[in-house]
DNA sequence: ACTTTTATAACAGGTACCCC
DNA sequence: GGGGTACCTGTTATAAAAGT
């Protein structure tokens, strides 16, 4: 990392940072150290290190050079991601969003944790009065009565003379006032030291001082009613301290309704994690239990008694142990919430798996062996597409609807994807499912449902052009609803293809066309079809389109559009489909 | 030809940490 | 304080296998 000029230069670990320059004028190392970088960078400049600037792993800022404008249009919409500092509520630290100009995060962050405001805790903490009398627990309730009973003496010397402040004062009882002190302070939510001795000298006596000692009196000859006004106040001082008891019940209920409201209000899981989780659930349960049903999540807190039975069951498959324990992360959080400790120990399974598959993955942007297998060059797909088209054009444009067969349409079909896939950056399977509006419907019944609803779909918006209106697909909560013009070529194997295959969508089933092709049948059929040799899916096919953009080295801005367009970030772009090596390490042919 | 189940990968949001 | 990247987390895809 460092040149042999200059030796290792800092300690990362425990923030600590060490000089080992050897300055001018000095016979050994300095060994200096720094809790921060920029500090120990300080102390270089300052003593005239050359550079004193410290080698940084940190990647340049995308918006290096650029101009207002041009940063600006690349910068994401969403700011969310980013936050700007951490407050501290009663949950612990929470982040608060930055983007403090625009409205919605600016409110998203004043509720972050809509705490509701603390009762304020009452000068009297804590009932001193059982304090007073020989530390015994006494509720105020029983306290009058009590004393009229005569089961409770006060002595005089039990407070006049232990603890009045005149006397602590003369240092006759120092000790006193520590132990009041230290019992005030003694609680999480009790009083700071010196509220304690303000309460002991004012609060707590001065009001009694009034009543009990009135001025040249000796506490001894007030004797009588005075002792009982005495206990009057201190039974109202009590009073207030349980009604304060209360309201902090209230108050934290009213904490823990708002954190159960913001966890709601987080948007909904989609309908498609629910129900895996329910399979992961249900399927861990008859496979741990061997038996068919239940009707209670008990078995969940024998964390290592599931532990095991994953480790046992899937040994090899490390994937599986970690999804298999996702639910129940989820559900420990959400049914067990105070059992920390159970949550924890599948957490701490739940990270140990999946560090032990990172340690098993190829490095980034080699092909595994199974891809490197299935990889067709861009060329050899776009020789297929044209195969395909050819086919189409000589034997199944000119024949009438009524006489294509189900080997006609599934050549069409698969030619109509490999256009969809190849005239623009791949997509992934959101073509399926995915309804057509042809022009002249527009405004019928059904096409306005269609493009009022939550759906994907196809719009032919003029004759013969059609528009993609994307709804509904995995990124759709960073991208927002988005749609995409369909490339010319594009559009006319759409149209060529419903003139001889009239279907309700893009991709219909073959029988049925009024049917949609379900996202699982589209894989299968590109996996299995659109090449013979090679199971060639919509993820392989992103791989292949982002690695070809990348093998030139695109600009920054580029390879941000690129990503734009299939709707996934550069930064994932380059992390999971940018691939430049075979396995074997040699470099993939373009 | 297509669906369902099982297995695995992709992806954005949140947080930690860094630097100015 | 504010802007950035790296990394972690857990949700949501696709791929493969099995079933109908």
């Amino acid at each position: 990392m460092t040149s042999s000029a200059s030796p290792q230069l800092w300690k990362g670990d425990g923030g600590c940072f060490v000089c080992l320059e050897r300055h001018a004028n000095e016979s050994q190392s300095c060994g200096k150290s720094f809790v921060s970088k920029q500090a120990l960078e300080g102390h270089r400049k300052r003593t005239g290190c050359e550079p004193w600037k410290l080698p940084s792993d940190r990647a340049p800022s995308k918006y290096r050079g650029m101009g207002p404008e041009a940063a600006r249009q690349l910068k994401p919409v969403s700011d969310r991601a980013a936050v700007s500092k951490y407050r501290t509520t009663l949950e612990g630290e929470r982040a608060v969003h930055r983007a403090r100009h625009i409205a919605k995060y600016r409110l998203m962050a004043c509720s972050a944790v809509p705490s509701p405001p603390m009762p304020k805790v009452p000068a009297y903490v804590r009932p001193p009065i059982s304090w007073l009398l020989a530390d015994a627990e006494v509720f105020p309730w029983e306290l009058k009565e009590k004393f009229d009973r005569g089961e409770i003496v006060l002595s005089h010397a039990t407070w006049s003379l232990r603890f009045h402040p005149d006397k602590v004062q003369q240092r006759r009882s120092g000790e006193h006032l520590r132990r009041f002190v230290e019992h005030f302070t003694g609680s999480a939510d009790g009083l700071d030291p010196e509220q304690a001795k303000a309460c002991y000298a004012t609060e707590l006596f001065a009001p009694l001082n009034d009543e009990r000692f009135k001025l040249g009196q000796s506490a001894q000859k007030a004797g009588g009613m005075l002792w009982r006004a005495w206990l009057s106040v201190e039974c109202a001082l009590i009073d207030d301290y349980s009604e304060y008891l209360v309201e902090f019940e209230d108050y934290l209920a009213k904490v823990k309704q708002a954190t159960e409201g913001v966890e709601r209000a987080r948007e909904s899981r989609k309908e498609l994690t629910v129900q895996q989780y329910t399979k992961h659930v249900t399927r861990l349960f008859q496979g741990f239990k061997r038996q068919q049903d239940f009707n209670n999540l008990e078995w969940i807190r024998d964390a290592d008694g599931i532990i095991e039975y994953f480790q046992d069951t899937y040994p090899e498959k490390l994937s599986m142990q970690a999804t298999g324990i996702t639910p129940l992360l989820v559900v420990c959080k959400k049914q067990f919430s105070n059992d920390k400790r159970l949550y924890e120990r599948y957490y701490e399974r739940y990270t140990a798996v999946r560090k032990l598959m990172d340690e098993l993955k190829p490095p980034p942007q080699y092909l595994t062996e199974r891809e490197a297998s299935n990889w067709k060059t861009l060329d050899q797909i776009n020789e297929r597409r044209v195969e395909l088209q050819r086919h189409v054009n000589r034997k199944i444009l000119h024949k009438k609807p009524e006489e294509l067969t189900i080997e006609d349409k599934i050549v069409l079909i698969r030619h109509l994807i490999l256009s969809l896939y190849t005239y623009s950056p791949a997509l992934r399977n959101d073509f399926s499912e995915c309804p057509i509006i042809r022009f002249e419907d527009i405004g019928s019944a059904e096409a306005r449902e269609l493009m009022s609803g939550s759906g994907n779909y196809m719009l032919e918006y003029e004759k013969g052009r059609f528009r993609l209106v994307l709804k509904d697909f995995k990124t759709v909560k960073h991208h927002r609803e988005t749609s995409i013009d369909m490339p010319q070529r594009s559009c006319n194997v759409i149209a060529e293809s419903l003139q001889v295959f009239p279907r309700k969508y893009l991709l219909s089933r073959m029988r049925s066309p009024d049917q949609p092709m379900s996202r699982n049948y589209l894989t299968k059929f590109c996996s299995t079809g659109l090449f013979k040799d090679a199971a060639v899916g919509s993820c392989l096919l992103r791989k292949i389109c982002v690695s070809n953009a990348m093998k030139d080295a695109p600009s920054l801005r580029e390879r941000d559009e690129l990503a734009q367009q299939m709707l996934h970030s550069a930064s994932i772009a380059q992390r999971v489909y940018e691939k430049h090596y075979m396995p074997d390490g040699s470099r993939i042919k373009f």
